[in-house]
DNA sequence: AACCGCTTGTGAACGCAGGAACAAAGTCGC
DNA sequence: GCGACTTTGTTCCTGCGTTCACAAGCGGTT
C-alpha cells in the first residue's frame, strides 16, 4: 500500500483537484484543513476524499485534520510535479493558441517545448516566447528535447496522422481535442477531450430532468419564472 | 425499456461519439454498419456498443446491422437535438475566442446567442456574427433568448460569481472551464473541463507504467530507444 | 493523569459499469 | 422451402468505484 498497487485513474483525477484546492489553501496561510472542509471545496464526499488520500499512506493527524502545505506536497510529489513535463502542441488554430497561451500549465508543472502548424500562414508566429514551427521539424525537435506529452489541437481530418507521427517520435501520451477517436499503439495514453461531447451530455441531463420544471432550486413553484424578477 | 427509465451518464457520452461517427458514415454514403465496425470506429468494445444502443430500444436488423441514418436520426433524438439549444459564453478570453469561433458546435444543435465579457477592451468586438457585451446585458440577455446553457470561461477568480449570475437567471446546464470547483443549486447540472487536470492524469499514469520501459508496445526491451530510429 | 470530543483511516455493503457468452432472428444460398 | 451463417439483443458474471458506518488515535481540558 505504499507506492506502486496502482492508484485508481478516477482517485489521481480527484487528486489534482485537491492538489489544486490547497495550493489555494497554502496561499492564503491557512496551516491544516479537515476532510470535510476539503472535501467541500473539491466537491465531493468527505469519506470518498478520505479513502483517496489513503492510497499515498496516512498523511493526516487523527483529531486535527492535515496539514496543508504538507500535504500539497505530497500529493505534488505522487503526481510527479517535481520534475516539470515537456508537453509539445501541434495545431496552433484559435484552440491551439488558447492553449499555448493559458498560463495555468505552466505553474503545474508542464511546459510547452514545441508549437507546431501545417499551415505555412502560421508558421514563424510566436506565442509567448515560443514560435510556431513547421511539421517538418517535429521529429526533431522531439528528438532533442524528449517530450513525453503531445497536444492535439488540429482539424478532424489530421488527427489521426498527428497522432502517429507523435507516438512514432516516442511521444507516450496524448491529449486531443479533435473530434475523432484516436487509435495509438498500446503503451501509449490517450485522453480525448470532446468539447461537444461535453455539451451534449450536459443537455440531455438537463432534458431528463427537465420534464419537472418546478425543481427543487427554486422556491416559485407554479410561475415559468421568465428571469424578469432578477435584474 | 422504452423512454425514461434513466440512460446512464457514461452511456449518453458514447452516444455522443457514436452520433458524431454515424454522422461520418453517413456522409460517405454507408448504408449500414455492423456493432463490430461501428464499436471499433468509436474505440469501445461491440458488446458494450449494443447494450448503449439497446437503452433507446431494439434499432438494427438481426443478420445485417444498423442503418446508418435510422440510427442516426435515433440517437440525435435521444440526445434533444432535434431542437437547437441556445448558449451564452462568458469571458471571452483566449479560450473563450477559440470556442466562440469553434464550428463543431453548431454542426451539432448548439448555437451561441451571446458572448459577455467583463473587459471594456473586448467589449464590441466581433467574433462571427456576434458581438462580444458587457456583463450589465447578461440577464437582459438571458431573459429574451431564454437560453439554458451557460459556458464559463473566465479567470478561476470571477467563475464562481458569473455561475451564481447565470444560475439566478434561470440558466440549468453550465460548462465551466475555470479551474475552480462551482457550487451550484440543486437542479442546475455542472460540468468541469479542467485542462491541467487532464494533463496531470495523463502524466500520472505515463508514471505509473513509465518504470517499465520494457512495454508491450515497443519490442526492443534494452535500449532507452532514443526515439532515433522511427524518422 | 484521566476523560472527552474531534478527526482520521479502514472495513463492509451497495450499486454500477464493463466484458464475455448465449439465444433469438433475419438473410443468403442451395 | 430449408439449412446455415451472420448479427443483434440479452443475460450473467466479474471487478471497480462510491458510500455508509465504525474503530483507532490525537489534542485539549480538568
Amino acid at each position: 500500500m505504499q507506492s506502486r498497487p496502482r492508484i485508481p485513474e478516477a482517485t489521481v483525477a480527484r487528486l489534482a483537484v485537491y492538489l489544486r484546492v490547497l495550493t489555494g489553501l497554502a496561499d492564503s496561510g491557512r496551516g491544516t484543513v479537515s476532510s470535510g472542509e476539503l472535501a467541500s471545496a473539491a466537491g465531493v464526499n468527505p469519506a470518498g476524499l478520505r479513502k483517496d488520500l489513503s492510497h499515498l499512506g496516512p498523511c493526516g493527524t487523527r483529531g486535527v485534520g492535515y496539514e496543508v502545505s504538507t500535504l500539497r506536497d505530497r500529493i505534488a510529489g505522487v503526481l510527479g510535479m517535481e520534475t516539470a513535463h515537456a508537453c509539445v502542441l501541434v495545431g496552433i488554430g484559435n484552440l491551439g493558441s488558447a492553449l499555448a497561451g493559458y498560463g495555468g500549465f505552466g505553474n503545474r508543472g508542464f511546459e510547452f517545448v514545441g508549437l507546431f502548424d501545417a499551415s505555412p500562414a502560421r508558421v514563424g508566429q510566436r506565442i509567448g516566447d515560443l514560435p510556431v514551427r513547421p511539421m517538418e521539424e517535429l521529429d526533431e525537435v522531439l528528438a532533442e528535447t524528449r517530450a513525453t506529452i503531445g497536444v492535439i489541437a488540429t482539424p478532424a481530418e489530421v488527427a489521426q496522422r498527428v497522432c502517429d507521427q507523435l507516438t512514432a517520435a516516442g511521444v507516450r501520451s496524448i491529449l486531443n481535442f479533435a473530434p475523432v477517436t484516436l487509435s495509438a499503439p498500446a503503451g501509449v495514453g490517450v485522453r480525448q477531450v470532446d468539447l461537444s461531447v461535453e455539451l451534449q451530455v450536459l443537455a440531455f441531463l438537463d432534458k431528463q430532468r427537465g420534464p419537472a420544471p418546478a425543481a427543487l432550486g427554486t422556491a416559485l413553484g407554479t410561475a415559468l419564472a421568465p428571469a424578469g424578477g432578477m435584474a
